[in-house]
DNA sequence: ATATTTAACTAACACTTGTTAGTTTGCTTG
DNA sequence: CAAGCAAACTAACAAGTGTTAGTTAAATAT
């Protein structure tokens, strides 16, 4: 019925310190406050801290495997698999720059969810250099150290949270067109 | 004499706690339980958690200050510059994964010092931006989108505490080849 | 109008936090 | 041997932690 659940509204006011401070150094009072209620009526709609964090970052992670599946089964060339997968992480981080900031950072403070978290990472890098190495043999892509490579586009893509929020004036498609052509071409002339 | 190498211990130890749990979620009872002692007993030796923090780090932004500096005034190519930088990401990094991990995640948490990390890492990211610039200004690089290209290569820059230990086998003049390579040419055939 | 639901509140709990004070132990040096 | 000292210890604290219990006030549904 409602728009935004009041649920939704502390998961987002949550993810929100989490990105500022860490999971870790955000009380439940800092987020009582910012709401601006006292932290025990957090808990008429959360049932914990830990469930807070764990609803934003599987929710997140489960955004990513469903979109690898979706390119996965795709039939485009592995280039424009890579590029899919470059407009998925731009897309996601887009709608959800706090969420992922937890994502990337507190990842380790999931409990009984961190084995499935680790799951879920390890499946989709898998799937990322399953397209890298099938560029390769199909020689779409040069032959250089698969795992620097994914390395190197990972690590791009992993921190575009912290990026994306200072550039809000850039659309989505225009980045993905330049992160694109850099992360593909490098900066050579 | 003895004192300095008990305080660098810890420091070690409490650098290494920080990379898995981050800065606020690491005790000074963790740091003394892996020490064999007792939390008490630290303070003969440190004066606070934040100052075992602000060494950490300030020390590391310095080491990447003065290492710029060098290549600032190094009278070579652009892209020699470059590959410079990123030599001096894979060394500083190399040597220190724990403080690296630091830097990267709980600079937040310095107080007093705060203002001085991010005169630093601004001047650093300034210095690197001008290496770009001129790099495109006499036709080493490409015309890209020199902000998407710093971003690109210190986002992957900035990972390396995360992946340097996964491939320790590799020796660190290896990487800084295949690294520059795929920084610079890209991906692409 | 009455009953139910929603969402806030106060008060308190058991535990953990960083840190201080004062003391003990064992090595090194005059 | 005595003195000094580095480096550990025990005990304690005041503040802050996540969370529970029980209550209240207003909005909504019957």
């Amino acid at each position: 019925m409602k728009e935004v659940s009041r649920k939704e509204e502390i998961i987002k006011t949550a993810a929100k310190l989490f990105k500022e401070k860490g999971y870790s150094a955000v009380t439940m009072r800092d987020i009582a406050t910012a709401m601006g209620i006292k932290a025990a009526s957090l808990y008429n709609h959360i049932t914990s801290k830990q469930d807070i964090l764990k609803t934003i970052i599987i929710s997140l992670a489960e955004e990513f495997t469903q979109g690898m599946e979706n390119i996965k089964s795709s039939n485009v060339s592995s280039l424009n698999k890579l590029k899919e997968v470059i407009t998925l992480h731009i897309s996601i981080t887009s709608q959800n720059t706090y969420g992922m900031a937890s994502l990337n950072n507190d990842w380790m403070h999931l409990e009984e969810q961190l084995p499935y978290y680790l799951e879920l990472r390890s499946n989709y890098e898998n799937e990322f250099r399953t397209i890298l190495n099938e560029g390769i043999g199909n020689k779409e892509f040069a032959n250089s150290d698969v795992e620097v490579m994914l390395f190197s586009m990972l690590s791009t893509l992993r921190s575009l949270y912290i990026w994306i929020p200072k550039k809000d004036d850039l659309n989505s498609e225009e980045l993905s067109n330049s992160l694109s052509h850099i992360l593909i071409n490098g900066i050579n002339k």
